[in-house]
DNA sequence: TCGCACACGTTATAGCATAACGCAATTGAT
DNA sequence: ATCAATTGCGTTATGCTATAACGTGTGCGA
């Protein structure tokens, strides 16, 4: 079960996202795919579902906004825990992943007897350039 | 630099979030608010700022909801990186805090060199009793 | 061929958040 | 006391984010 191939609009959200230098709203990739015969948000949210579940992409919840995956492996396998810098100046983002910080927040949830199914982890600020 | 005294309208808002077993939205909290003379969004929302401020309340991005702290200290100062677990179930929330994530994130951005302002981390899931 | 799953298109609606205006009360110099 | 700056408040309007509900078409296995 790795990633099927994508649909002509799963695609085309995917490439906008891709070719972005930053994060963007559904309605931001709209207005971008207009040309593209997108008329309605729901033609990019359901795109988005999709890109979302394969992995391909992440949703910043503290932006109400998505980033394409910038992970170097393939998606064969789910990465475990995704955390993102996120900087206020420029709108960079940058995903990273700890076994650390994923082990001991599993530990830590271990103990409320709680079963996680997603973990956010977004740290806004200011980047090195724009500090 | 304390709390310090609470307006009306901030001090209905707090109650209503205290009172509450759950996050509540803006607009949830207009609501419960109507017969205290609530009419608008604003008026929920500037309450909210003030009180997000003073760390009495925090915001979980992944429901765009707010809770009552449930902080032991008496707000005195900042308490570092906030965390929760979310319950899909119930909705219960349980906030809790830890000192070697905090250090384990810090370390982590360190090296990219990022300034931190704020940390999110929410732990969507089940519950015991959910479970 | 029938039934089902899935992607798609469209319209309408729901839910979350802020802009912009004006007014009133408070504070804290001068 | 007076003026200016700050803060809170109320109202209207608007903008941004997300989903409901309905119908269409296509592919595919029973
Ligand atoms: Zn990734
Ligand atoms: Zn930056
Ligand atoms: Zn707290
Ligand atoms: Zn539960």
């Amino acid at each position: 079960m790795g990633t099927p191939q994508l649909t002509k609009n799963q695609s085309l959200v995917m490439g906008a996202l891709a070719h972005s230098d930053g994060p963007m709203s559904a309605y931001t990739i709209l207005d971008k795919l207009r040309d593209h015969g997108f008329r309605a948000p729901l033609q990019v949210y359901r795109a988005l579902d999709k890109l979302l579940e394969y992995g391909l992409v992440h949703r910043l919840e503290s932006l109400n906004a998505f980033v394409a995956c910038t992970c170097p492996h393939e998606h064969e396998h789910d990465h475990g825990v995704t955390a993102f810098t996120i900087c206020e100046g420029c709108g960079q983002v940058t995903e990273f992943h700890d076994e650390a910080i994923e082990e001991r927040l599993s530990s830590l949830v271990r103990t409320q007897n709680f079963k996680t199914e997603k973990t956010t982890i977004e740290i806004r600020g200011h980047c090195k350039s724009c500090a």
